[in-house]
DNA sequence: ATTGTTATTTATCGCACGATAAAGAAACTG
DNA sequence: CAGTTTCTTTATCGTGCGATAAATAACAAT
């Protein structure tokens, strides 16, 4: 009994690559294999799933921690896009292109699986990441999505004061629709439709108000 | 330096307890317990933190899971209101009064740590309680919702059609405001405002769509 | 082919976990 | 006070974890 073998575990692969690589593989499948089992997961667990032995992880990560940092710096640093700020304040269109255009690359990028269940992981271990990453959406999207709505109305700009809460009940309208669909596994609604409307609701509100 | 014992932890209490005191200790602290730990968290720790000894908790609950499921009961099922439902259907208060008036007994409850920390723990653990509870959400909430909302703007009440998508926006904004608060910690904005401008915002795209 | 380098595996340590059995002590009974 | 009950602790087992050291084998160079 002790000596059967789980068929897609042949006895040794011993396939050698080079460190580059073996790293990379590693941090890929340590993004799927943590979103999948929270930081909690083992790292034997993630080596049987790649097909190596466990040790093998030690030597292209010094510890687990250093492995998990470099998922956080994968999935939230390198997958923001500058373009973003770019399309909310490119002029040349309306307001509501712009802000369609923008969601719709943002919740391309968001509403992933290992996105948002990493975010979450993190966020419930207390780690300054979500606070971070979240005050950077405001200073980097939200203000200046605000600012342009504000000056698409004919308004004066607002000062540097934080985005309206009207900017943030659409993001977060947005956001909970990407929760249920990817944490809890709605899938009922389509994210375009969501999107729409909370860029419309947004915007006529805006208008009404215009504070 | 085995033998230092830490100042909180006398070396044995003995306090003696009647099984029902003892077990609804456990739970309270162990609701505690598993929303800032997580369900990983040790029965050790939790022991620890109530001072009594790991064993005694296996006196009370059968086992870890046993014990993870009444702490489940007891979040979610206990403290559901159905005075909810009966709030929403009031027919004598206009529909702003009564979406004010649910939304602020509902985020009392559930705008509260250890609710949506335990409440997130368990969804990302896959488990089917957070989908059952989204389920009931809609069902005796938001449906409801939509159907006094367009009776209280003289449409015909929806057949039997889940709840619009405006009624789910204003949720998500809300809900959204609770996970900033809790999870990460954003104590930026006050609840009621926002509760108070998802409901305004909402009646307001309602009535300008008229479906 | 032989050798050297190093990617990879085998074997193992110390520790914390969930859970169980047996010993101990507080309360109740007479 | 002695006897019984049962709440609580001590001691322990088996398992899986993160991490390290040593042995092994794949590839490159000559």
């Amino acid at each position: 009994m002790t000596q059967s073998e789980t068929p897609d575990a042949p006895p040794a692969r011993r396939t050698r690559l080079s460190p580059e690589a073996r790293k990379q593989d590693v941090l890929t499948e340590a993004i799927l294999y943590f979103a999948d089992e929270g930081f909690d997961g083992g790292t034997r667990g993630l080596a049987k799933r790649m097909g190596i032995t466990q040790p093998l992880l030690y030597r292209y990560f010094p510890s687990k921690d250093d492995l998990v940092n470099e998922v956080y710096r994968a999935v939230y640093l390198d997958r923001w896009q500058n373009g973003w700020e770019d399309t909310i304040r490119d002029r040349s269109l309306p307001i509501d292109t712009r802000l369609h255009r923008f969601y719709q690359s943002y919740t391309s990028v968001v509403f992933d699986r290992n996105w948002l269940r990493i975010f979450f992981f993190a966020g419930l271990k207390g780690l300054d990441l979500n606070a971070r990453y979240l005050q950077r959406v405001e200073s980097a999207l939200l203000v200046p999505i605000w600012a342009e709505t504000c000056a698409a109305l004919g308004q004066p700009a607002p000062a540097d004061s934080g985005p309206h809460d009207l900017v943030w009940q659409m993001h977060g309208a947005i956001f909970y629709h990407g929760i249920r669909q990817q944490i809890y596994g709605d899938r009922s609604v389509s994210i375009d439709r969501t999107v729409a409307l909370a860029i419309d609701t947004y915007l006529a509100a805006a208008k009404s108000t215009r504070t």
